[in-house]
DNA sequence: TCTATTTATACTCAAAATGAGCATAACTGT
DNA sequence: ACAGTTATGCTCATTTTGAGTATAAATAGA
């Protein structure tokens, strides 16, 4: 019933989320050398330091990092061989966090000033075909459904999982299988890890523009993130952690669209929010271009929450096809 | 940036799920002298000998239960210290694992017979509190709430987690805050685990009725279990993996119900259940005691799970408080 | 055999939630 | 003043939900 166990190290690694400008961003540490791929900012699990794995990464991420983490969520922890380097002598184990950020209060105009407070990168450089807010990405007709049939051609034996997965056949795209696609991606090595993982150097190129590759397996666990995310938005409030203190319902609308990777009908995400009770106005307004917009604030959390629920989006139709 | 780590070793254990009878039962081992706990299933995890930690958790449940799982899903990581037995030398990491299995088909009655195969206890007899299908549960207002309170006198940091948690003061009881409500009763000493915990024997004696206690931490695991299956269900079709290959909806609905805790209304559960296409009637009927009952099946998973949905159950009136 | 009881299934109806638009208000820049 | 832009208000048809009432098809017992 017991045996001699391989040492074994369990690497913290956390998807940190922020919004910021029009973009949904990921923070990123690492890849001193040129050609090495970014990570997730890590560590290492050390139970005599760390009474718990959350006040490990909290450790680590104020060490690296330096942000304060608004929400912290355990996602997953995976354990496959193959997905490390096998150089190392112990088995690693990572376990995966989101943590979600608020976004510093803007003075004014959503600048494109290039706020160098670490390198953050656009999330959906990492998962081009997630984000359908200028309608269907072009890159799913182009390179991926071509490589998974062709992949499918000597196996068909995922062919269902594709199907449900990436939405074919009339079954319908569901932007929370962040993961399922990735892990499909991987498996008919379409994704750059793949054939790193293989030792297949050379043998095969890695697709173009199907985003950029993480270290070891960070991109599965950036796509557990965002899966996660979009799920969690429909049932808790979890989006307001990501909104600085005093926002406007129209910076509320345009984050949960860069999570969801859809547009909203603006009304309705409107008549949604202000039924929820989450929120209320500080009287202030907020001006740009057109008439200014009421700046709304989480109402305090000792009378919110009462049905805890999350905001029950669902998909307008999208913007006609920005082409 | 790194240390000398602890040696660390990872238990994986699983909250196997049932249907038999009239109860939700869960799967025991262990407990070979007389005053010990139970245990879930569980086993070391051997990097060297299973690839992935779902492998070595069918592996120990192979060996120790010997029952097909229908659907398996990791939950969560633990690793606080504190909540194992501190002789051990290393540090124990434990992963937390939900299974479902399929009732074996019934051949007539819902037999009350004792088939002896295996230590099968009822769920609720963990949680009493989260049964709420004869009513809101006595133990709430004789025991937990008043424990609870007690409690807070000391400290009442954690009245709003409490207020939330148990629904009081105008918030709802939610049925998936399983795990919240059991750490809350843990962190109160009101369960008998966190009196092992404290090593404090015969200091206080744990309460009566605030259900069985488990070794180490796996009561809450078993909490995290019931938590996420009720969560779950909502939105994807997990339900159908506790069910037979044939079955009435009255069984379906009664399955439903013991999971979530609550009565549902017996009409329009059929509605939400015939819409979401999932079921195909197979001509047979079922015959008890009234009007016979249509056998349905799963169709097929080739053509079905269009929207992969779950089944929006909620709570209709409770049955008139059974007393 | 008749009848009460039990369970399954079919329908109805009002209330609430949803999806999609039109209309108007309140700004900016020229 | 005017065009352009964004926020906000309101309507309306449809769908979904919650809660019943009504009916069908069996069993068990007198």
């Amino acid at each position: 019933m017991s045996a001699a166990p391989t040492e074994i190290l369990i690497d913290l690694s956390t998807a940190i989320l922020r919004h910021h400008g029009e973009r949904l961003e990921c923070r990123l540490v690492g890849a001193a050398s040129a050609r090495q791929a970014k990570r997730l900012p890590f560590g290492p699990f050390m139970p005599d330091q760390h009474r718990t794995m959350e006040i490990g990464l909290r450790h680590w991420v104020r060490e690296q990092v330096g942000v304060d983490l608004a929400h912290v969520e355990q996602l997953y922890t995976f354990a496959d061989q193959g997905r490390h380097a096998s150089g190392e002598a112990a088995h690693i184990v990572s376990v995966g966090y989101l943590a979600l950020t608020r976004t510093r209060e803007q003075k004014s105009a959503p600048s494109q000033a290039p706020t160098e407070d670490g390198d953050w990168e656009d999330l959906y450089a990492f998962f081009p075909w997630e984000d359908w807010r200028q309608g269907r990405p072009e890159v799913l007709d182009t390179q991926i459904l071509p490589g998974l049939d062709k992949w499918l051609e000597k196996d068909a034996r995922a062919a269902d999982r594709v199907r449900l997965a990436f939405g074919r056949d009339g079954a319908q795209w569901d932007e929370e299988f962040v993961l399922e696609r990735y892990e499909l991606l991987y498996e008919a090595s379409l994704v750059e890890e793949a054939l790193v993982d293989q030792g297949s150097k050379g043998r095969r190129q890695p697709k173009p523009d199907l985003g950029l590759a993480l270290h070891l397996d960070h991109r599965r666990i950036l796509a557990t993130a965002l899966g996660r995310l979009r799920s969690k938005l429909k049932y808790r409030p979890v989006i307001f952690d990501l909104m600085p203190s005093g926002f406007t319902l129209r910076a509320l609308q345009s984050t949960t669209e860069m999570v969801m990777g859809v547009n909203l009908h603006q009304q309705n995400f409107r008549r949604l929010v202000e039924k929820s009770g989450f929120l209320i106005s500080t009287g202030k307004t907020q001006r740009a271009r057109g008439r200014p917009a009421e700046v709304f604030r989480l109402r305090h959390n000792e009378h919110t929450e009462r049905p805890l629920s999350g905001l029950r989006v669902s998909a307008g139709r999208a913007k006609p096809n920005a082409k």
